[in-house]
DNA sequence: CTCGGCCTGCTC
DNA sequence: GAGCAGGCCGAG
């Protein structure tokens, strides 16, 4: 579910409401364990995590990419929210009307914080993950993570090298995590579409000058997708059960069938890169996009 | 690189 | 019942 302005939206409500509170309880819930991911790293580091977890502090909260840290005193939490995973900050029972009251079944991790308060990790899928990392052990972790979009290390001429030469669409490059960080499938989609690029065009074929365009469409997306909090198109909810506000601002995603804000062309969806894909096939060309 | 697998729930 | 969903990983 979540990308990069979902994350950033979490960490930043989670920053105010749980740092400095020292963590009094943990409970880690095993339902029904498959072979999920999450299911593998509970039930391995279950006991660990119940045991080096247990009474340390919290200090803050950092996002890297998708991935949000959450430093102790002694280690760090390293949540991945994989398709459905969420975070909740509250007091139990029901934090909104379209959510069931919490603990529920697909409630996998509490962290019960001095306070009086809680921190739940839900996941319906179980895509997500959860583990406690030694300083230091970050590095492992991120290790072939192309750059945070918003940093100095993103430029246009890294964009540039990314995409030279490459036969792979440049939707597909972007999701990639190598170039740059924290995109996914709704929000690589709307950075084509304000770069007027389509999604199956080959990196290598990007025209040079739109190569700029697009390294500017991919960070004024994010910067506003967080400022309206994140898209909540059904179960993105930040910690505070706040949703975002972002899905009344998406160009295509959503929209196959309907008319192009810009040109009344019906947006198209095909599958791309394994994902549904969604671009108005007049705004945005192969080869470059359009002229203008 | 692309594909299938990992999960559950919702829509057609 | 089939197909689809905001992500990642391992296999090919």
């Amino acid at each position: 579910m979540p990308e990069l302005p979902e994350v950033e939206t979490i960490r930043r409500v989670l920053a105010d409401k749980i740092s400095g509170r020292r963590i009094v309880r943990i409970s880690v819930c095993l339902h029904r364990a498959a072979a999920s991911r999450l299911s593998r790293t509970l039930r391995s580091q279950g006991a660990a995590l119940r045991k080096n977890v247990h009474g340390r502090r919290i200090m803050g909260i950092r996002r890297r990419a998708k991935y949000l840290l959450v430093d102790l005193d002694e280690g760090v939490l390293l949540f991945h929210l994989g398709m459905t995973g969420q975070l909740f900050a509250a007091r139990g029972g029901q934090v909104h009307d379209r959510l069931p009251s919490l603990p529920d079944k697909h409630t996998h991790l509490i962290l019960y914080l001095s306070g009086g308060l809680q921190l739940y990790f839900r996941d319906i899928r179980k895509f997500g993950r959860v583990c406690l990392l030694a300083r230091g052990q970050e590095r492992r972790v991120f290790q072939g993570l192309g750059p945070e979009p918003f940093s100095k290390a993103f430029t246009p001429a890294v964009l540039q090298q990314g995409l030279k030469g490459k036969k792979a669409s440049v939707k597909s490059l972007l999701l990639g995590q190598k170039i740059v960080a924290g995109l996914g499938n709704i929000y690589a989609d709307e950075a084509l579409y304000r770069a007027g690029i389509a999604p199956q065009t080959p990196g290598g074929r990007v025209w040079p000058e739109k190569i700029t365009v697009l390294h500017t469409a991919v960070r004024a997306v994010l910067r506003q997708a967080i400022r309206f909090r994140g898209t909540s198109l059904s179960d993105y909810y930040d910690p505070e059960s706040r949703q975002g506000q972002f899905q009344d601002r998406l160009r295509v995603y959503g929209r196959q069938g309907d008319p192009c804000r810009q040109c009344g062309t019906s947006v198209l969806k095909a599958v791309v890169a394994g994902r549904g894909t969604h671009w108005c096939p007049a705004c945005q060309r192969q080869h470059g996009g359009k002229a203008g």
